[in-house]
DNA sequence: CGATTGTTTGAGGCCAGTCAAAGTTAGTGG
DNA sequence: CCACTAACTTTGACTGGCCTCAAACAATCG
């Protein structure tokens, strides 16, 4: 049963193909993002064999909680997810947001249990892959475990970003590579580079980079007032992209 | 030629092993944090024989450099090394710290560059590992598969708490965090978990943490007046270790 | 329509940064 | 052995950027 989504162009079509059945990682427009260029028609599938796509997440609800026992990891495959983790005084810190096209659950490989909270940010459909299966494949697919390692890797050179990010930038710094960050991510996906909807709210914004909504908003209206952008609520129109590429390396 | 070095108990052992051709991951008193616990004796063997054994690292010497092609990984044999990356406007971020038993170099498998630089703290000595060996060995044998697969999301879960930490925490619960962490992991090598030497420096502590070194300064002087610690330059006893584990959660 | 949630804007305070200087340690060479 | 230097650390005074508190505004939904 299709519903009504909320989304522009691209998704609507991956929504559709994710309730359809014959659909494959073969004639999926994601997979030179999701999966290695190294990989061989009859290699990807093998992998397409133990994908297994549900049905769409609704806005809010959990792909899976921290603590939960750890069995795949997921491919975005429309839509948009966000990672939390819960410290032990409760408060919770947004770790990342997640594009079509990006994978989500590795944290839980190391002790078996996801660390994070993965929510869908709006209606978002995945592809579940289950671990024990796809580790026995690459066991006899020597470009698939190569794959997954890379994965990771990019995962830890990612979150190493952030921790500079947060280690030695200031708010206007913060917000411009986000923006960068989210511009980048929508050109790799051949939507547009400079205007986009976010679809995170302000507060998870504000959670991720270590700033209060009240600092996002504020950086927000400075940028808009000096032409760097256009800004409304969700919608960003990056105006000035290499000003914006300035201010997040503090060239001045 | 085994050289003095300025190192205490279990370190100067682990240096003559290192030069001690004999010596094997078998007999290593690292091996229940470097290896799986699921890995077979005869399984152990096998990685042995792909682990190279060079002589120690001078401090302040490089293990790798950023852009340099990713080889290998390394695990840290004795001393410390520390791991920095440098962004586009030249500062230099510390992206972690690595005691014995711990492994570098997961973030050059990514772009087959490593990502980071590696330097060591001190004398060290480190078991290097030719990624494509391990690789092919990985094929063959699941159990070290899937050590990797964990090793990696370690770093990513341990990057995560950073950001937490960056993203939430004021300077004392930054510090008091800092110091818990390598208390713990001292623990886990059986060494004391309450009087330890930094490895590194002020400098290289504040820029991790994402604080000046004059912060970081005062914050020793303020918990040794609460009686919390005493600091003699890079000698740390923790006196009071709940008051400290109460510090780092923002519980007063 | 009211209620709720999310966003924007303003005023004031505080924590950590900046600037500055003194104290301490380690290393060097005479 | 000591004088000297360079590097590191500590401490103080001051500043500023972001947070806190507060209130108005806007959007969404039943």
């Amino acid at each position: 049963m299709p519903n009504k989504l909320n989304n522009n162009g691209p998704e609507a079509i991956d929504i559709r193909c994710a309730n359809d059945q014959k659909i494959s990682c073969n004639s999926c427009q994601l997979n030179s993002i999701c999966l290695p260029i190294s990989l061989h028609v009859d290699e990807i599938n093998h992998l397409d064999e133990i994908v297994q796509r549900s049905k769409p997440l609704q806005k809010g609800s959990y792909l899976y909680r921290t603590n939960e026992t750890f069995r795949s990891i997921f491919a975005v495959r429309s839509g948009s997810v966000k990672a939390i983790s819960v410290s032990d005084n409760g408060d919770e810190q947004v770790t990342g947001f997640y594009l079509p096209g990006e994978v989500v659950g590795l944290d839980g490989i190391a002790n078996n249990i996801y660390t994070n909270s993965v929510i869908a940010l709006e209606t978002a459909s995945v592809c579940e892959i289950p671990f024990h299966r796809m580790t026995e494949l690459s066991a006899r697919l020597p470009s698939l475990q190569h794959h997954f390692f890379r994965l990771m890797s990019q995962e830890i050179t990612q979150d190493q970003r952030i921790i500079t990010l947060l280690s030695k930038s200031n708010a206007d710094q913060r917000i411009a590579a986000f923006l960068l960050s989210i511009s980048a991510r929508n050109r790799r996906r051949k939507l547009s580079a400079t205007a986009f909807c976010l679809p995170m709210s302000r507060t998870d914004i504000g959670n991720f980079l270590g700033l209060t909504i009240e600092t996002v908003s504020r950086v927000f209206s400075r940028l808009q007032k000096q032409g760097v952008l256009n800004v409304n609520r969700k919608d960003i129109d990056i105006v000035q992209i290499d000003t914006l590429r300035r201010i997040s390396t503090g060239t001045t």
